[in-house]
DNA sequence: TCTAATGTTGACACATTATATCAATAGAAC
DNA sequence: GTTCTATTGATATAATGTGTCAACATTAGA
C-alpha cells in the first residue's frame, strides 16, 4: 500500500526516469520553482498538473489522481479523531449519489 | 443513513427546537444573514461553529462534526469518478498513519 | 577545487477567493 | 397592514493562492 503523498510519488517517478525539473516544468510551462515546491508539498498541485504529468512520464493516470485525490481527502480531516467515521460516512454518501444519478 | 449536508441537517434540528435565526445568531455572535447561508451551504461552516451549534442545540456534537468533515470530503472529490477509490485509499492511509502515531 | 547543472528558498506583486457588514427585498404569521 | 423572519445582493476588506524572479545551496564531473 501507498504511504506516499502525490508529491513525492511524483518525485520518485521523474528521478526513475532521470529526468531534471528544468525539464519537465518547461514541458508543463510552469517555473522550476512551483514543480520543486509541488513535489515538496509546499504548493497544492492542480488536477491538471497531475494529468499533464501522467502523460509525460508515461504513468498510470488513474494511479496518480487516486493518489491526487487521497491526498486532498486526508488534508481535510487529517488531526480528526472522528476521520475514519468520517470517511465511512462519506463513502455511503457517494454510493448514494452515484446509484441516484441521472443519465 | 443520513443524505443530508451538514447545513440542512443544522437547519432542521433549529426548526425542531423552533428557535429562529435571530436568536441562534445571537448566541454565536455571527449576522444573521451568514447563518443563513451556511445552512443553505451558500457559505462554508467552520467547525468552530459546528461546536458551538452542538451546545446550543444540546446536539451530539460527534455526529455533527462527522457531517461536518464528511461535508467537506465529498467536497473535494464531487464529479470524480475515481472517488470511491480515493476514499478507500485516504482510509488506509489514515490507519497507517494512526497506528504509527507517537505518544 | 573549479565549474556547471540542479534544486531550494524567500521576497514581491498580483489575482483570486473568502469574509463580514449592512440594506433592501420577500415571505409568513397574526 | 404590521411584525417577525429569512433571503439576496452590494460593498469593502481580509485571507489565501499564484507566478516570477533572484539569491543561495547542493551535487556531480572534470
Amino acid at each position: 500500500m501507498s504511504t506516499e503523498t502525490i508529491g513525492e510519488k511524483l518525485r520518485h517517478i521523474r528521478e526513475e526516469k532521470e529526468l531534471p525539473l528544468r525539464k519537465v516544468a518547461a514541458l508543463l510551462d510552469i517555473d522550476v520553482a512551483i514543480l520543486s515546491k509541488m513535489e515538496r508539498g509546499e504548493r497544492k498541485i492542480t488536477k491538471e498538473v497531475v494529468l499533464k504529468l501522467a502523460d509525460i512520464y508515461d504513468y498510470n493516470a488513474d494511479e496518480l489522481l487516486v493518489s491526487f485525490l487521497s491526498d486532498k481527502i486526508l488534508y481535510e480531516i487529517q488531526d480528526e479523531d472522528l476521520g475514519i467515521e468520517a470517511l465511512k460516512v462519506a463513502e455511503e454518501r457517494v454510493k448514494y449519489i452515484t446509484a441516484n444519478k441521472k443519465k
